[in-house]
RNA sequence: GGAGGCUUCGCCUAGUCUGGUCUAUGGCGCCGCACUGCUAAUGCGGUUUGGGGCUAUCACCCCAUCGAGGGUUCAAAUCCCUCAGCCUCCGCCA
């Protein structure tokens, strides 16, 4: 562990509980041993004895069978008691992370420049209304169907989707990912070996009578894939691209990004997804964040890259960068993407480790969202809007589109 | 939804009826060594994972681990119960 590393704020306090429990753990497991070994030794002999010799071993066999059976219990109470106090220890934060809450991030860089609507001459129309007028998306039967925050895409918004998706594919695919379409639905170990029952658990959707939850990202089933394997080191790095719905309750978000579908309850994305040697991690994140730089610079769109605060990273999480684009209605940068480093933690608590040479040990995973198609449509539409309310489509993203350069108003 | 079968240390597999001799068999793969001019072949040895002990290190020792959890018993891979997964068949839906 390096020095300079430091635990959370929240979680100074456990640390010395977790020791302690630790501790408890480890003596209670050398009583058992000692325990069971005489055990066994004595069971070696019961079936050679005869007589009265037969009848002190079984008494003593006895006994010793009760105090095993406390020793197992303590034993077992002590390790449910440490993993309980080790699952609530969030990741190690990496040293150069800004500190501070959502709003103490650094901004690392800034691409492209904001189109200057007012010297072209016309207000531009945030993407509901673009949206609207294209035929594309709709959020009232969405509410009438499925409640707030659920909306259809139709048309050429359908068509955009399907088009976003296949060129990202595309890229990751390029780019030696191996493309996945994953379970939307994961057991509790997956949900919590990914680190998302803890602070993120009101965030997510749990179906009561399957104890299945609804994945809020493709981060979760691709995590899983190796749970409780072994890796061969030579076989890393192994990149997955996930493709998938998305489910998020939003809860504390009322009021919040409620116009549109900036923020909803399901949407679709792709997920880049590593598996690398811990000391590859920090490398490998620097790639992910470059792919979705390319990403965002093939479609054209402005924006920054943001270091995230300590505050804002959540539990699995050592680094955390984020891409956000220029939103031109908002007059802001806004979250498109995110990648995430988180080391060890993720793989710790479900068990992956890889082979490296006659050692076993945990490895890295890292994450990076290539593709949340409502937010890219969003930004899409925004920045590329002309007055009469058509859209251009970003040259390369005119192959996935049949051709068409333009998107074009409907008749309502 | 109903009936049956299965799950053993990378893969395959013996063992389960009849509890203790299982410190889990054999094959394949893999690693090391020997032999061979090289390769191949052959021979010998090793090869689950986790926790703990002892060590400068290598080694060695103890405990757990036969899908998971519980029970019976002095003693469980083996007997009983619950659950999960896989397979086959039936029903239902597409």
């Amino acid at each position: 562990m390096r020095a300079s590393q430091r635990a959370r704020g929240e979680d100074v306090g456990l640390v010395d509980e977790l020791l302690a429990a630790d501790e408890r753990r480890r003596s209670s497991s050398v009583r058992f041993d000692e325990l069971r070994s005489e055990q066994k030794q004595l069971g070696k002999l019961v079936p050679k004895a005869t007589g009265d010799e037969k009848a002190e071993l079984l008494r003593r066999a006895g006994e010793l069978s009760s105090a095993v059976k406390a020793a197992d219990a303590e034993q077992n109470e002590a390790v449910a008691r440490t993993q309980e106090l080790l699952g609530r220890l969030g990741n190690l934060v990496h040293p150069d992370v800004p500190v501070g809450g959502e709003d103490d991030f650094t901004v690392l860089e800034t691409i492209g420049t904001p189109r200057d609507f007012a010297a072209e001459g016309f207000e531009p129309k945030d993407h509901l209304d673009l949206g609207r007028l294209l035929g594309a998306i709709d959020v009232e039967r969405g509410a009438k169907v499925s409640g707030s925050r659920f909306y259809y895409l139709s048309g050429v918004g359908a068509l955009l989707e399907l088009a976003l998706v296949n060129a990202a594919i595309a890229q990751a695919t390029a780019a030696g990912f191996t493309p996945m379409l994953t379970p939307a639905l994961v057991t509790p170990r997956a949900m919590e070996g990914t680190g998302f029952l803890g602070q993120a658990a009101q965030d997510v959707y749990h179906l009561e009578k399957d104890d299945l939850y609804l994945v809020g990202t493709s981060e979760v089933p691709l995590a899983a894939y190796h749970m409780d394997e072994i890796v061969d080191a030579g076989k890393l790095p192994l990149r997955y691209a996930g493709f998938s719905p998305c489910f998020r309750r939003e809860a504390g978000t009322y009021g919040k990004d409620t116009r549109g579908i900036f923020r909803v309850h399901q949407f679709d994305k792709v997920e880049m997804f590593s598996f690398v040697a811990p000391e590859e991690a920090e490398a490998e994140h620097a790639r992910l964040l470059e792919w979705e730089k390319q990403w965002l610079t093939s479609l054209e769109l402005p924006f920054q890259v943001i270091d995230v605060a300590t505050g804002d990273l959540g539990a699995s999480a050592s680094r955390k960068f984020d891409c956000e684009a220029w939103i031109p209605t908002q007059g802001k940068y806004r979250e498109l993407t995110s990648t995430s480093n988180c080391d060890e933690f993720q793989a710790r608590r479900l068990g992956v480790r890889m082979r490296d040479g006659k050692q076993v040990r945990p490895l890295a995973t890292l994450n990076g969202t290539l593709c949340a198609v409502p937010r890219t449509i969003v930004a899409l539409l925004e920045n590329h809007q002309r007055p009469d309310g058509s859209v251009r489509v970003p040259e390369a993203l005119r192959p996935y589109l049949g051709g068409r350069e333009l998107l074009e108003p409907v008749a309502p």
